[in-house]
DNA sequence: TAATCGAGGGTACTGAGTGCCATATGGGTG
DNA sequence: CACCCATATGGCACTCAGTACCCTCGATTA
């Protein structure tokens, strides 16, 4: 297996997100922010609901939710950035002699198995979004990242064939929708039944159509862990300066170094 | 040919779209509007011009803006509310007895022909879109109703096979992206070059990855014409009744009415 | 001529998002 | 202990997109 280069972009992106992770004790800002938000979309609609409502639920200042979330639709989505940081890291690290069309299967598996890892949330979220336009845009935004992320990935794979550029673009376009196929199935099942089956099966479709030899699609370890993922070092890395003011958000540097590496 | 059904909300679509066809001699409001944005954001960046300077710019009233685009994005894809009925017409009218996956092969190049009448407009907004992140968003938005009018037709065309819904979803989301790839290489050589070559070549890929027995592809019409268009008529007609207030913008009527037709 | 209707203008309001500053808390260091 | 500094949070004021409501003006029609 190559080396794993971690660059640091990826940690910033996982500080911003892992704080999800703390529990009973006392939840961070952004779980309490979190948590009050979707009670209020649930009860009253989106919409319906403004910052401040959130916030006074909360407990705490209007300041304080843009300081966690660049704008009100970022709170509907709290795990994506940490979600795609995993499946870059995946990406990266993946092993330079294997399939890059398998490979970007097993990334797309990462990425459900986080919706799968919380049914109810999922659902829910996933019923808010149907019905409010401004938030379907913004997931379409957040699933264009991971496809940039996968065709990227095969583009720079899969550069010795002819229309490797074009290859890489449709693949990565195919295997997202095979993914959001399965996805919402699921999702407007309830949560109920074996995503992870369906997953395979939409995944498959994909793969029996593009991969070179009608080769099977079985995902190369079933519950692929996105890698194990080493300090940063080697030898081609890029060193991002990047200047911000004192206040600037977590998020806002992720923005940042991301415009400055992205293409 | 089977019966051309043209429901009643393409036409409200064309309404709220066609205006842009007039001229010299008075240029209308949604022109002046489009030509006055368009400067600004050029000249100064999307986000550096409020709405206020456009209007000043056009020599009308601010409310009036707001009267012909729903959003500040809006402004910026005058033309594709019209072009996306143009290909649902198409899609409708296609026969019942052709490939669903040319058809909509032939679709996607309809778009393309829109963007390719005015290269200089498709490269200055292609500029624009790569670098304001709320233009890039609000792209993504409208390239997934493209992909949802493809993703129908191809569902209720091969309703036949076993898992008609991936596949569909699958070659519709692969269609797309080639027609991205093909249209977004164009506009980075600044519009030089033939996009329908690069177009026949990307959908080629595609319809010989997808279609049943690896029959090339090329289009069933070089330059598909949107289909004729007759009265509507037909049987099975479903009758929106839309309640709207009086002052109420076209692009509203359109949203309510698609809305209650959407899923 | 009066009634009506539609296009457009004007005003005031809500709410998202931002910049800037004040405050508290906690860990060092003289 | 006093002091300093970094970080986390609250608060205030501001800009600007988007909306509701009402007004004006010109054209058409009874």
């Amino acid at each position: 297996m190559g080396a794993l280069r971690t660059p640091i972009w990826c940690y910033v992106l996982h500080m911003a997100a892992a704080v999800t992770s703390g529990d009973d004790p006392k939840p961070t800002m952004r779980e309490s922010l979190v948590r009050a938000a979707f009670q209020l979309f649930l009860e009253r609609g989106f919409e319906q609901t403004t910052i401040d409502d959130i916030v006074s639920l909360a407990g705490v200042g209007r300041r304080s939710f843009f300081r966690y979330f660049p704008s009100k639709e970022d709170v509907v989505f709290p795990d994506h950035e940490g979600c795609l940081a995993d499946m870059t890291a995946f990406l990266r690290g993946a092993p330079l002699d294997g399939d890059p069309v398998t490979q970007a299967c097993d990334a797309s598996r990462l990425v459900l198995r986080m919706y799968a890892a919380d049914p109810v949330f999922s659902v829910e979220r996933y019923r808010l979004t149907r019905q409010v336009p401004g938030l379907r845009a913004h997931e379409l935004s957040v699933v264009w990242r991971y496809e940039r992320a996968l065709a990227e990935h095969l583009r720079e794979r899969g550069a010795d064939r002819a229309d490797g550029a074009l290859r890489a673009d449709v693949v990565a376009a195919a295997v997202v929708a095979a993914h959001n196929h399965a996805l919402r199935t699921w999702l407007r099942a309830g949560g109920e039944g074996d995503v992870q089956a369906a997953m395979d099966e939409a995944l498959g479709y994909v793969a029996r159509a593009f991969s070179p030899a009608q080769q099977s699609a079985q995902p190369s370890a079933r519950a692929a862990t996105p890698g194990a993922v080493d300090g940063a070092g080697g030898e081609d890395e890029q060193v991002v300066v990047l200047l911000a003011r004192k206040g600037t958000p977590l998020w806002r540097v992720v923005r940042d170094v991301e415009g400055a590496l992205g293409e």
